[in-house]
DNA sequence: GATGAATGAGTCTTCATTCAT
DNA sequence: AATGAATGAAGACTCATTCAT
């Protein structure tokens, strides 16, 4: 039941937003009552926390995967852009509520997931700085920056990417991989 | 007046969010009372509405104006890339909510807003495709893509910028023009 | 209004209590809605903060007043047993919320109206210090104690005591005051 | 079971307010789940019926046993002010909940109660007419008027006494015994 | 132009209680 | 004897909006 209430809440919540789903919302399109929903969770917060955490800990697990299996810098950072742009097809709604509904998250949990995400961004700032030492990558790169450049591609997918449009997410994957390798210029 | 509430509802939307911002507190910031705020304002979705126009029709005057201005798409690219990013320093709240709070607005109304933004990233395609064509930019991408690619870059700024940090918006308006031509790969 | 909401409210919280209370009962028996309510009490706790401070407040008032005009200790406590006991009349229901209800208040709240409390209890101890100094009272008294029994007497009338009943007020006062001077014994 | 949910309810109650105190409270406190509860206790008020009877039952099993031994009238007033103040070294809780819950039993526990209560009061009544007559108490007190005056003194003492501060209980009742029978006067 | 009183629908949350197992 | 899932009614509180003045 658990479960249940968190997928239908991870749709309302990207349909709608967090805020503009109510509980009431949330139980009537599962057709239970009220009750439940509070037997299961402390608040609509809790729920959102959960939501989060789900996702980054997924994400983070996966990042971990391709950095102890992939050789070279470039690989990795093709896989990362992989991982999330592919994480759209499986997890589209999850990844919405999570790019967009964390300023509804209290102070304590917010931090939380903030220090979730500054790993996650941290991890891929090394494999730049590593990259930039071995030479895969240009040597005067600002990798903090670079990073979060690489994050907007990446995440800023999930605002407009329908997942059963004209182009597959395999091939935006693609694209955009090798967008951030190297950029538009001949 | 009417300048002075949407200033400091600006203020507050970006810092709390449009739904978590009551008229109550966008008055009580003012000193005045909630009558006065809807003197002027018909509804609190028509003060969003207003917040949007007046940032996207700003983002079209001067992407025309580069557009008119610069020769070579290469330049056009580098001038939006710091238009966008540029614009922080002047207009950050404005910004964040035109990019956060756009789903708060009702049909209609958002349906306007997205004719714009469609515009935007448009005539920013069509730089990329004159580029294609001309030979300054490679002529395998697909245009569509890359153009969401770099506005990822771009938007995904209001995340995470702060504008009193310890890197100036010049530099992060050049790293990243930089980047969108040349990649991190050597 | 305010006054409206307070006196109706008083009238109803002293019948069923006030957790036992609804603020839509209140807006009901005003034939308001709640929204009234809330213009004018920022919460159900603060009207009950109200109702405390405007009763201990009066209370002490009247207390300053009987301790300034009154001249021999004797006839300071009979004023002040007379003054708790006879408020009764008029304030019935307010001094049964006051006896009762504190508990409801929060900490910062309570703290309060606790202080009030002791300073009004403390000037009745004074008295009775003077006079056992004065060699009025018994000179073996602890005054601290022997104020609480009065009070004791005093504020206990709040539990049955009937002001349309067969004995007055005025009796009852009379009778207690002179129960605390001589006691019952011969 | 049942002794131990009385048990922790009663300190519940005490601490919180019965209205304050959810089912969920107790049982936590227990270590057992809710179902539990209902197994013993038909209701909520089932279980403060239970306290209140448990309480004012040892009251009138004392007090008989005080009437019964005791010889003069004044012995039995002191002793019966004693039992009161008496208890609340080891029913401190049970007496305050006694004291300030009863509102929450319905009227026809509540009859019950106050059936019991008035029995309690009668009887004391009773030594005060008692004492009149033999000559041991003033001729001229209004024996109902000074019961309840009594009665304050002593039942007040659960609003503020300590048993663990500065004056022991055997002191106050007999302070207060001492205060019942002479007063104050000189 | 601006105020302030009032509305009413809606929000999250709590809780005593039931009942199949 | 005890559990745990579910209910549904009620509670305090918020808020965009209206409107007479």
């Amino acid at each position: 039941m658990k479960q249940e209430i968190t997928k239908h809440s991870v749709k309302l919540f990207q349909e709608k937003g967090f805020s503009e789903t109510s509980i009431q919302d949330i139980v009537d399109s599962l057709g239970v009552t009220k009750g439940t929903f509070y037997y299961y969770f402390k608040s609509k917060e809790q729920l959102l926390m959960d939501i989060h955490l789900r996702y980054i800990d997924e994400l983070l697990d996966f990042q971990k995967e391709i950095i102890e299996n992939e050789q070279t810098c470039r690989d990795k950072v093709v896989k990362i852009v992989g991982l999330i742009i592919g994480d759209i097809k499986s997890q589209r709604a999850n990844g919405r509520v999570y790019f967009r509904e964390m300023r509804n998250l209290k102070a304590d949990n917010a931090e939380i997931i903030k220090a979730k995400r500054s790993e996650f961004r941290e991890k891929l700032e090394r494999i730049i700085v590593e990259g930039m030492e071995s030479g895969e990558f240009r040597h005067n790169l600002n990798a903090k920056m670079i990073t979060l450049a690489i994050l907007g591609v990446t995440n800023w997918t999930y605002q407009w990417m329908d997942p059963s449009g004209d182009v597959t997410v395999e091939e935006v994957a693609e694209m955009f991989a090798d967008f951030v390798l190297h950029g538009i210029h001949v």
